[in-house]
DNA sequence: CTCCTAACTGATAATGAGTTTCAAAATCGT
DNA sequence: ACGATTTTGAAACTCATTATCAGTTAGGAG
């Protein structure tokens, strides 16, 4: 079993025992919709996994795939991010903080972590008479590939 | 004459410049609307911007403050931001770069600059192989008099 | 100053992401 | 298997913002 077959049972099994916790029911749509998120790649949007979703069962609702991805991101499996284009995007919670740079020209998304800017992040706060409780922070840039292409281009 | 008054009217000069460089036409509702953002204090939304305005002259429609809004911008006088709560927020472009720290308990809004974070940012994007172009950055707290009200309250 | 045309305005409709409503259907503890 | 409680899908609704459109206005040519 691959390692990635492994997490994706566990943040399965983490998300059955939310809704017991919560009392909420198991259902088939909500098994589908969670399944297709976790088996997706990183940042999808609602409508991605929407598009996703109706190829496994053509009758799910787009409100049952915004319900389930609340419950996700209720129970630490989903991370909700919103980017500059304006719906909100999942990736796996199961990481460490990071965050995310991203090419204005293509939209690929890279994550990093960079401690150091945390801390003097935290540290600004601080200086400001702030507790720092958090940040928002996306970087922005044109990637190697895109910069190549557009000296072949140009 | 105050700093301020004479900042605002250079404002306003440059917002007329702009029109006349693109032909658009000087109006009673764009002045009335770009003279109530001028004299509003900083991070108006632009419901707010339109209370403001209607106080001035009631017949001014909403889409002429959003269209008024977005040529304020174009020509550099605003710079329009997007804080957690979802709706646009303006502030005059005038000063140089800057970032904002956010109460989230009270939404008190303060501005700071930090450029020993900048220049991680942008090594950062560099080591990733990226060519930095921005960032979008807000860090979150709570503020000095919410923590006293909290410790009283508590 | 008067004409004329392109630009502008305000009301309203439309958009798009996301949420709520509601009647019908499904879950699950007893 | 019963029955209260949840859940579902479709459709209606938000909320911020943008587009449409018919009527109005600015401002340059003459």
């Amino acid at each position: 079993m691959t390692d990635t077959k492994r997490t994706a049972d566990d943040r399965f099994a983490r998300f059955k025992e939310h809704l017991r916790a919560q009392r909420l029911k198991s259902t088939a749509q909500r098994d589908t919709i969670v399944k297709a998120f976790l088996s997706s790649q990183r940042h999808i949007s609602v409508e991605e996994l929407y598009n996703d979703v109706r190829r496994l069962n053509p009758h799910i609702g787009y409100a049952t795939v915004y319900r389930t991805m609340k419950l996700l991101t209720e129970c630490g499996v989903a991370a909700e991010r919103h980017f500059r284009d304006g719906e909100a995007r999942y990736e796996s919670a199961e990481k460490k903080h990071h965050d995310h740079l991203i090419c204005e020209s293509c939209g690929k998304i890279v994550e990093f972590e960079e401690p150091r800017i945390e801390s003097l992040q935290e540290s600004t706060a601080k200086r400001l008479g702030f507790h720092f409780t958090g940040h928002k922070m996306e970087l922005y840039g044109i990637c190697r590939d895109c910069r190549k292409a557009r000296q072949v281009a140009g």
